[in-house]
Parts: C-alpha cells; structure tokens; sequence
DNA sequence: TCAGAAACGGAAAAGATCTTCCGTTTAGTA
DNA sequence: TACTAAACGGAAGATCTTTTCCGTTTCTGA
C-alpha cells in the first residue's frame, strides 16, 4: 500500500522553478524593507515576472508570507535557543532581548507577522507560539535566580520587545536604546517594588494588543 | 485707514453654516474613533451631506483636522496645567501621565495629530510645541525635586506617553496600566542607577520616530 | 521532433478611494 | 415676489491596487 499522499504533486516544472524562486526572492527583500503590504504588482515587477506568475505559485500574501518567514521566525528560535546558552541569566535575558530586536529592525515584515495573526496560517501561528516558549523559558531562568522581578510575565517581556522593535525600526538611529535601558531598569528584581497592577498579561493580550499597534 | 482684512469675509449663508457644522461633528466622532484616515465619502454620510458639500468647506484633510484639533490640544494643555497645580512634585508628574494617555485613548484621532507633522498645519504645529513645554515644565519641577533620574528628558516621557497611548487604544481593557507602572518605576531617582545610553532625545528625535510607528 | 500540458506576461475587469464638476435647490436681497 | 449668488447633492472622472483571464511561449516525455 503506498503512502497516500493526497497531492502526489508532480515536482515544478524548470521555468516554474526558477520564477517561483525570483518571486521568493524579491518577496523577501521587500517584505523586510517595507513591510507586509507591498503590492503584487511591485513583488512582481522586482522579480521580472509578470503578475500572474506570482498569483499563480501563491494565491494570496498568506501562502507568500508562509514560505518565507517560517524560516525567519526559525532563525529567531534558534536565537532564543543560543541565548539560554549564555550561563549568566541576567546576560542571557539581556542577550535574548538584543537579538531579538535585532532581528525586527532588520526585517519589518518578520516584526508583523510575529504581530499579527499571521493570516491565520497554522504553521506560522505554531512556530510563533514555540519562539514565546523559548522567551517563556529564559524569564523563568532569570526569575528563578532571583534577578528578576516575580510578577513580571514572559508576556509583558514580549510585549516590551514588540515595542522596542517598532521604535528601532521607526528610527534610523539607536535612540531606542534608551528605552531599553529604563525598561531593564524597571525589570530588575529590588526591595520594596509596588506589585504591577492588571491581572497578568496573556498571550491572548499580547496578540489583542500587538495587532492592533 | 480701515484694517485691511485680506479677506473681508461676509459670514457664512445659514445653510452653509448648518452644513459645516454637521460635518466637523460627524468628523470629530468619526476621528474619534477610527483616526484620521476616515473617507471624505464617509464623512459626508455620517453627517446626512454629500461629498460636494464636505470638500467645499474643508478642501483637504488638514483643514478639517485644524479645525477639529486645535480645541483637543488645548484641552490636553489645560490639563497639563492643571496637573501643575498639584503640590506633590511626583504626584503632579503620575497625574500629568495619566491624563494625557486617557485623552488620546478617548481620541485616537488626537494622538494621531499629536504623533504626526500634523499636516504641516502651523497652529496644530505651535499648539503641539506649547503640550510639549508643558511636559516639559512638570518633568524639570520633578527633577529639581530629586525625584525623577535627571539623565532623562520630557522627551524620552512624550515618547513613552505616546507608546502607553497607542497601547491604550490597542487593548480594550486597562492593561497598559501594568506597562506603565514599569515605567514609573523605571525612571524613579534611585542610587547606582545606569546612566541612560545615546544622545538624550530631542523634539525632531520624538517627531522622527512616533511618526513612523 | 512534436504534441500536449504547464507556465508565462500583461491587458483588462473589479474594487476602492479621492476629487471635480454641473444641473438643481435655497437663502438673501431688492 | 423675483432675481442672483451661494450652496447643495451625487454622478462621473481620475487613481491606485487587487485579481482574473486568455492568447502566446516554453518545457517535457513519448
């Protein structure tokens, strides 16, 4: 009994190939620069192929956006995973939050879809929820050594990354640094901190909210 | 020598009155609400008037905006003052936060003006500068205080009042609250705080970036 | 080499705003 | 009341982006 793949799916044909490749590639740099709304017709144009070549390997942004940033978000995993290695908790929560900045400022399209319901595609929506676990692992690390504020969710961390890749991307400069500093500030476990008020953030709340920035 | 009004103006006929009027109250709610990209077409349906009617007595988006928000900063700038009038110098500083974030989480219109170059439109431009000197005022009295770190300027506090804002209008609920209480306990005078990294933030730095958010 | 399927490009249809324009209506004045 | 100028509504034109469609070209494998 063979495997019954549903869609045994005859490989590409060499021209479908190589412009669904060209599509990939032009997607990819203009997702980053600009963002998840470029036009087809500009994908398209970049590329070198026409519209309905596009439309033809990817009915909609969702399955465009599928293709590319499943490997992105990947990336930002395997960041998160390298950080944990960091043995000082305090560097590796520093660590963690840099780099994932980074990786934001570098790529708008990578911060919207990680805000986004990632158009409801359910293997993005998976990997986004394996990155926040590894955040989720980190502030329990830092947490359990007593550096960092108890009442703190991985959620809030989240959100505060969301916000400071927004401002990095929103300025040319490094000025959101700033506001990395207070917020690292504001996060270190001290005598006599008043508890934060509101129940804790969720990552419903975080996807209610970062959507809606 | 009569003074020569460039334009004499003879006032309005009755309807066309009735009809402006109509037209800056179906805005004002709409802007509200939704922000400042609302349609002209929708505009002139709230307000039971055709398109016609709407571009004939604001011919662009920064006229009605002029109109419109000219009042809603001052109302901010009322409350800054008033936030000035409380004795305790912190008390006056949290007061200060709070009221202007419930502003622009009632008017996500009115964050927008305040976070945009509001059209090049030079009242909105002067009005906007004088809520910043107010800020302004509140953050040096917190300072001279003791307070409030000094190595921190009514700018960084604009940028993040419009960061709480947006997080307001995002979040149906009052989870900003949370975000907020970190940040108050971030910029608190304390010994052996981190002095802030990168240039202090500037007006055309806070301009810069909120616009692009 | 050749026939048929797959893929291609880009024109055009479909949608969504934005803006102008003009025939009709209404207010103000004599 | 009657005339004129101001104001009105909303259809139509101008843009811009999204999506479909089809005549032509390119690949593949018999």
């Amino acid at each position: 009994m063979p495997p019954a793949d549903p869609a045994p799916a005859r490989p590409l044909r060499k021209d479908a190939q190589r412009s669904r490749q060209l599509v990939l590639d032009a997607a990819r740099a203009l997702f980053a620069e600009r963002g998840l709304d470029v036009g087809f017709d500009e994908i398209a144009r970049a590329a070198g192929v026409g519209v309905g070549t596009v439309y033809r390997r990817f009915p909609d942004r969702a399955a465009l956006a599928a293709a590319l940033f499943e490997e992105k978000i990947e990336d930002l995993i395997a960041a998160a995973q390298s950080a944990q290695a960091v043995e000082d908790p305090w560097e590796s929560f520093l660590q963690l939050a840099l780099v994932s900045i980074r990786l934001q400022q570098r790529d708008r399209g990578l911060l919207e879809v990680l805000a986004s319901e990632a158009f409801g595609d359910p293997r993005l929506l998976e990997l986004r929820d394996r990155a926040a676990a590894e955040v989720q692992t980190v502030v329990t690390r830092v947490q359990d050594a007593g550096l960092l504020r108890e009442d703190l969710t991985a959620m809030d961390v989240v959100l505060m990354l969301h916000l400071f890749s927004r401002m990095s991307l929103a300025d040319g400069t490094e000025l959101w640094q700033r506001s990395l500093v207070l917020f690292l500030d504001a996060v270190r476990r001290r005598e006599g901190q008043q508890p934060l008020p509101t129940p804790p953030l969720t990552f419903e709340d975080f996807e209610a909210i970062a959507h809606r920035l």
